[in-house]
RNA sequence: GGGCCGUUAACUCAGUAGGUAGAGUAUCUGCCUUUUAAGCAGAGAGUCGAAGGUUCGAGUCCUUCACGGCCCA
């Protein structure tokens, strides 16, 4: 029979091929290779759909079976065979489309001895397009009575069981089309995240900011402290870098004269995988002139309410067994106060870098012997304050030597009017009042690149054309970053990032065939 | 990069003390015209992640590697 195969197929599957098919596999090719002897076309382009399932539950559910006698309709729908019960001359289905599943009710004597046989040869996971109309079963469910069952796309493999579903956390990764198929929780994470999205734009536009794209590949990657990937363009000979942040371009903008603008798009960091981060993420940034962070801070507290309320109905979300209250105003603590009150420091052990060196080490993570004071503060804050900080915080002035593109605070120099955002013990957002200072700007670069010289290789790089920007003036403005992934995990109750990622980055398969 | 855990049929999982591989679902055959984790009877299906090693004998013990997960860095 491979022999067959082969020959039926030309060369597209050989012999050998054909072997390594499973069991299950080689039975489906046999059905194909009837189905297919039997003049039946096994990828039609033909089936018109007048309907989605979910017009008919939303619109029928609750009609009686009288009602649906006298209704006389037939509707043409498609889906995926999810599953299927059969007895002799009749068999119940339920198919699946984008919307929903819905019963179907196939009668030999209703479709014909000779349909009814082709009909057999259909498979769990095949596309099939059905017309008919509708009734209640005797259970009362709402089904649909098949005058014809069509073939509309042969599946070859076999769909995962369906009552345990697909766990194979590995599987659902790299198929994700099989873990969307058979998983509804799948399919509803991402239809919130796209929800999510769709709400932010709205938020913003509704409060006069205008979305913009800005470049993905920059000759100079900027805005954040990052270790980039680094690509080259042919025709041009060009290194050029995968962008680690938007935001060197749209403060461009600003200057450009654009007040109230922003980007949602792909950033890519050449870092380790976790169950926080994914090497290209998606991230929301945006730039208000005439604006200070406090001011970011009163719109971050209504957009991420306005937020939970539209997607979860409430501000009041549970994520992992914690209930995080979104509403109202939330915690605001200074860098230094978060480190005293939450991470119950004392001044000296902070501010001295001797004691702040040997507490870091202390607590298991390495320290450079040069490092700049603030950089061991943030490592203090990175330990002892963030995992703490379940209900929203915002954190607010920095240390300047790990803010390089924030302006400073009038009163204190050393810190910056920069605040970042926690829920869950988690980074959720970055914003400060943005350097506009040029002067300022030029030697924050080169502290930057000496670091870099030094060998930080998450450094910023100079950017002669950025100070030039700056020095046709730019306004007063502040910006945030938000990270859409983490909101989406934090909305969807996920507790990795990889959950709300469609095809999230692996390591290549080592059989991808199988 | 380090530690721990996992990888057995298409899927979800068992696998005793080292003795030659099991269940449920799915599939196939037969019966079955209102089932819904349909039912009854029967059958087939495995490179036990890969490669070495120990052993008379390895899914099981040892080593290395691959992929994945969690934690740490």
């Amino acid at each position: 029979m491979a022999g067959n195969h082969a020959n039926f197929w030309g060369n597209t599957l050989n012999a050998e091929q054909t072997q390594n098919l499973s069991q299950l596999q080689k039975q489906r090719l046999e059905k194909f290779i009837q189905l297919k002897n039997a003049g039946m076309s096994l990828y039609p382009n033909s089936f018109q759909k007048n309907t989605d399932i979910a017009a008919i539950t939303t619109e029928y559910d609750h009609w009686d079976e009288d009602g649906l006698k006298g209704l006389n309709q037939t509707f043409a729908m498609a889906g995926r065979i999810m599953s299927q019960r059969s007895f002799g001359k009749v068999a119940f289905l339920h198919i699946q489309d984008a919307t929903e599943q819905i019963q179907v009710f196939v009668q030999r004597d209703a479709i014909g001895s000779e349909k009814y046989a082709l009909f057999k040869k259909m498979d769990i996971g095949d596309i099939v397009g059905v017309i008919g109309g509708l009734f209640r079963t005797k259970t009362g469910e709402l089904t649909v009575k098949a005058d014809t069952v069509e073939l509309v796309s042969k599946s070859l493999r076999p769909l995962p069981e369906k009552y345990h579903g697909l766990k194979d956390v590995e599987v659902r990764y790299r198929q994700r089309y099989v873990d969307l198929m058979v998983n509804p929780r799948t399919r509803e994470i991402f239809q919130r995240r796209t929800k999510i999205v769709r709400l932010l734009r709205h938020f913003l536009d509704k409060q006069g900011f205008m979305e913009v794209e800005t470049p993905m590949m920059q000759p100079i990657p900027g805005g954040a402290t990052a270790k980039p990937f680094i690509t080259h363009h042919k025709a041009l000979d060009m290194k050029l870098y995968m962008r680690i942040a938007p935001e060197l371009y749209l403060k461009r903008l600003l200057v450009g004269g654009f007040e109230k603008i922003y980007e949602i798009n792909r950033n890519f960091r050449n870092e380790g995988i976790s169950t926080q981060h994914n090497p290209e993420f998606t991230m929301l940034e945006f730039y208000w002139a005439y604006a200070t962070y406090q001011d970011l801070m009163s719109l971050t507290e209504s957009m991420f309410a306005f937020l939970a309320r539209e997607i979860t109905g409430s501000e009041q979300i549970i994520y992992q067994g914690s209930e995080i209250n979104l509403g109202g105003a939330w915690q605001r603590l200074s860098f230094f106060e978060s480190l005293e009150r939450v991470g119950g420091l004392n001044q000296e052990q902070y501010r001295d870098p001797d004691q702040a060196r040997k507490l870091v080490l202390k607590l298991g993570e390495n320290v450079q012997v040069n490092e700049k004071i603030g950089k061991i503060q943030a490592k203090l804050f990175d330990l002892l304050v963030e995992p703490k900080l379940i209900q929203p915080h915002f954190i607010y002035h920095y240390p300047t030597d790990i803010s390089p593109l924030s302006r400073r605070n009038e009163q204190d120099p050393e810190v910056t009017d920069r605040f970042e955002l926690f829920i869950a013990g988690r980074e959720m957002a970055n914003a400060f009042s943005e350097l506009n200072d040029p002067m300022d700007q030029r030697g924050r670069f080169e502290e930057q690149v000496k670091e870099k010289e030094a060998g930080d290789e998450e450094a910023h790089f100079m950017d002669e054309d950025y100070i030039r920007a700056l020095e046709y003036g730019m306004p007063p403005a502040a910006g945030e970053g938000v990270g859409v992934d983490r909101l989406a995990m934090l909305l969807t109750d996920s507790p990795s990032i990889r959950e709300v990622i469609l095809f999230p980055l692996l390591r290549p398969e080592v059989n991808p065939g199988l």
